[in-house]
DNA sequence: TAACATGTAGACAGGTCTGTATATTTCAGG
DNA sequence: CCTGAAATATACAGACCTGTCTACATGTTA
């Protein structure tokens, strides 16, 4: 049973980090947004980067929460499912703060994998692929894993080109890709 | 003409940052490793952040060239030249030092699209996707830019991916993707 | 030899960072 | 009303950061 403070402090610092990032947003100033003392946080959490850990946690809950609803709010056949993560994905990255792939980005400012936020975001990006392989074996793929390895990565290739230098025909482009990958794995009924 | 010290600070800079992160590095560090003074950055550079745009700058080129140059080496039809791409790619991710695209990471380390450091990021997304972009037009591809953002997310989305959590069967997932869509994209004659 | 550009060494200013220590306040439950 | 847990404010230690400054060494060229 975490506390409100707690939550309050996970939530600022979620906010920031997606803003400006890990190493850029110092504690200070996660505890002046949170409207929390300096001590309350380490009564909670032993260290800065136990913080991060929950709030990857936090965002990982959240992310996968939204994307399972959407997708089955747009469709209901597993194979259509598989499709419709693209527009939704696509909603999520033209949004105008839209700042990349949060565990991508904590992957890349804590590189050694045995650090606890790289193998917290690690942990994010098999999860997400665990939803796609289910509703790819679902749908009848021949080989699940094979295809969630295939549109998370270009899951991932979206949010990267798309935080580097937005563009019209991106997001179309690669859910087209997607189409063409499913398409070819799955055969039509 | 750069001088032989100005050389060797960005190269070192270049070793630091792919290992570490821009913001985990100290100049002090690079320094050290470079065998400089620190005056003699400073006459060199305004800041870090030009050393960082100068390390940048040098693995575009090294990059760009590395790619082209295998590219040819291992295919000489354009269709088979963009299907080389990914093998070519995979080679280097293999590489257990591999940490992630340094041009990923440093546009997510300094997110605002204004900031040199990020625009140089997207610069050199540009002139990859311009690269495979050219490569598709001689192949004869309708859409070669279109084919140029897909094969350029499936890259990003390959090197993200191996740089979290690699996998045996990643590289050769994404490979195959690319072969689907280049297939798709470009009539075989 | 003299002038000059280049690099070196090291101290330093002024700021940031994480994490700790201390002393005080708030507030709910018995 | 009293007790005790939780949160607060604030100062601080120790480390790190970028960038500046000064004084000195080196080596090339005229």
């Amino acid at each position: 049973m975490p506390s409100a403070k707690q939550e309050q402090l996970v939530e600022s610092a979620l906010g920031l980090f997606e803003r400006l990032g890990f190493h850029a947003v110092g504690i200070d100033r996660v505890l002046a947004e949170a409207g929390v003392a300096k001590m309350t946080l380490y009564n909670h959490f032993r260290s800065k980067d136990e913080l991060i850990v929950a709030t990857l946690e936090l965002k990982d809950r959240r992310f996968r929460s939204w994307l399972m609803t959407e997708v089955e709010r747009r469709a209901s056949e597993p194979r259509d499912r598989l499709l419709a993560i693209f527009p939704t994905l696509s909603e999520e990255v033209d949004q105008p703060e839209f700042s990349g792939c949060i565990f991508a980005r904590a992957a890349a400012e804590f590189g050694e994998m045995d650090h606890p936020v790289h193998q917290a975001a690690a942990e994010h990006k098999r999860l997400v692929r665990q939803y796609i392989s289910t509703l790819a074996a679902a749908a009848g793929a021949a080989e699940p894993q094979r295809l969630a390895f295939q549109l998370g990565a270009l899951m991932d290739g979206l949010m990267v080109n798309q935080q580097i230098g937005g563009c019209e025909v991106l997001c179309d482009a690669v859910h087209e890709s997607a189409r063409k990958l499913i398409d070819d794995a799955i055969p039509v009924k």
